[in-house]
This record gives structure tokens, C-alpha cells and sequence, in this order.
DNA sequence: CGATTATGATTAA
DNA sequence: TAATCCTAATCGC
């Protein structure tokens, strides 16, 4: 489920529903008791992401940090809550909706400076205001690991998932393998803009979508899931039919089109 | 019923 | 780089 749009939306919806009156906290799965008491009974402050971070504040000082990792899942269920299977980490509610968190990688209660040295390790976020662009061109100038490793580096842009750099590698015609130092900056522009505008799209609709509406002859609020992407866990490109290569980088698999994504030429790189 | 897989990240080596 | 963690759906036998 989770590349960084979703954990935006998760945020919002967490504001929209938890925002009146005092929570109540359990984990009904044990593992989360102790902070589930914590927060139980104090009211919601501010819930907000950084890249594919989660975090949630109450008017007690309490800083909850979530990260959903590969499985993990944070949905709403209903009101009132069904009986909560035992695998939930931590239900989380009040008159405005209930929420059960399952799976997470991480799931505890920070203080203020841990948050804030999480926070100043994630690269810009293409979904926060003002992200600091100049900083992700000078991570990509600084290193000659291939592009594809370096687009999963949170550190390096916070957000992207494997799903969104081997689309974004795709829009911007490059190799994974280029190295990151080798790029132009007109090809780390490309890599930015298309961040933005389809972690836009993820937020907007809910979906990873990175096909062109017009292309596809469908719009996006039709897209069917085979169309959805370019090149991500697909045999052929769905632009030009050319087979797929795949690479391991970043430890996961990439697919990637030979004719629309070269390797970078010895002469001309 | 067990094996496999998934939009992730940390730790150890 | 590999091992590890977290859960549930799916698939093959």
C-alpha cells in the first residue's frame, strides 16, 4: 500500500476524523500497551507526513511515529469498531470515526528530538510545501551509485517507493543503472518535476497512476490496473511493446524498457 | 496446509 | 549484500 501519497492522505484523513474530542487508545494485540495508555484520553493535535513517515501528536505532548513499512496498513473501520482481530497494534478513535493500525514497521511514542532527527534525515518531500529541491540535486551530483538505488534512498527524496522510481525513471528516459553523478541537470529536473506531479496524482486519486490519460485513451478515474503503469511488475513497456529488462538495485527488483530508457552511451556520458 | 508475495527499512556482517 | 521483521491474501499441492 504504501508509497509517501499514501501516508499524506493517511494524515488527512486521521485530522479530518480524529480532530474532535478526547481519543481513545488500545492495542489490542498487547505490543502496543503501553503507549496505547499514554494517548488514551488526550485529544489529537496534529497528524502529518514527511516522505512515507507518519506522525501524530496530542495536546499532552505525546508524539506518536508510524511507519506502515511494506505490509503494514492503517485504515478506518467503521463506527462503532468491529471487535478488533488480535493483530491489531493499535486502535485509535473517538466520536469522529475509529482507525486500526496492523502490520507497521514501526509503531511508538517519540520525544521531540527524535522526531525532529528523523525528520532532518529525510530528503525533500515532494508533497510538503517548499521542499528543498537544491538539496536532492546535490545528493544526485555527490554520488555515482546508479539511479535507481538512489531514487529509494530516503535520504536522498522522501517518498518514492519501488513502484514510483521505475515509473519516474521511465517519464524521464533513463537507465537505473546511470550513474546518479552522470545525470544533467536537466535529467535531475525531469526526475523532480515527474516526482511531484505523480506523487500529486497518487494523492489526489489514491493510486499510483503514471500513465497518460490521453495515451491510454481512458481517464484516470477508469484507469484499469493493467494500464496503470509504464513499465513497474509488467513484461512488456506499455507505451512501445519492447520486452522488459529487470535489475536488482537498491535491493528490488526494477523493470525497465531498453528503447525508451538507454543505457548511458561511453562517448556521449 | 505450506509457500510465496507485496507499494519498506533497519541491522548485521 | 543478506537476514530479519511485520501481516494477509493468494496460489499450488
Amino acid at each position: 500500500m504504501p508509497e509517501g501519497h499514501t501516508i499524506h492522505r493517511l494524515a488527512r484523513a486521521l485530522r479530518r476524523d480524529l480532530a474532535e474530542g478526547p481519543l481513545h487508545a488500545t492495542s489490542p494485540q498487547g505490543r502496543f500497551a503501553a503507549g496505547a495508555a499514554l494517548i488514551d484520553g488526550s485529544t489529537l493535535r496534529s497528524a502529518e507526513a514527511w516522505g512515507k513517515y507518519l506522525f501524530v501528536s496530542t495536546d499532552t505532548g505525546q508524539i506518536l511515529h508510524v511507519h506502515l513499512g511494506l505490509i503494514g496498513k492503517f485504515r478506518p473501520v467503521g463506527h462503532p469498531p468491529p471487535p478488533a482481530r488480535d493483530t491489531v497494534r493499535l486502535r485509535l478513535g473517538n466520536q469522529g470515526g475509529w482507525w486500526d493500525l496492523v502490520g507497521p514497521a514501526r509503531c511508538e511514542l517519540v520525544s521531540p528530538d527524535e522526531r525532529a532527527a528523523i525528520v532532518a534525515g529525510l530528503g525533500p518531500d515532494p508533497l510538503r510545501p517548499r521542499p528543498d529541491v537544491d538539496r536532492f540535486h546535490d545528493r544526485l551530483r555527490r554520488t555515482s551509485r546508479p539511479i535507481g538505488a538512489v531514487l529509494l534512498d530516503q535520504r536522498v527524496i522522501a517518498g518514492l517507493g519501488n513502484i514510483y522510481r521505475a515509473e519516474v525513471l521511465y517519464l524521464a528516459g533513463l537507465h537505473p543503472s546511470t550513474p546518479a553523478n552522470r545525470l544533467a541537470a536537466d535529467q535531475r529536473d525531469a526526475l523532480w518535476t515527474e516526482s511531484v506531479r505523480l506523487l500529486r496524482i497518487g494523492f489526489r486519486t489514491g493510486r499510483i497512476l503514471t500513465t497518460d490519460p490521453a495515451e491510454i485513451g481512458r481517464p484516470r478515474s477508469r484507469m484499469r490496473a493493467a494500464d496503470a503503469h509504464y513499465v513497474y511488475h509488467r513484461e512488456f513497456c506499455r507505451r512501445c511493446g519492447t520486452a522488459l529488462g529487470t535489475l536488482h538495485l537498491g535491493g528490488r527488483p526494477i523493470q525497465f524498457c531498453p528503447d525508451c530508457q538507454p543505457a548511458l552511451n561511453h562517448r556521449s556520458g
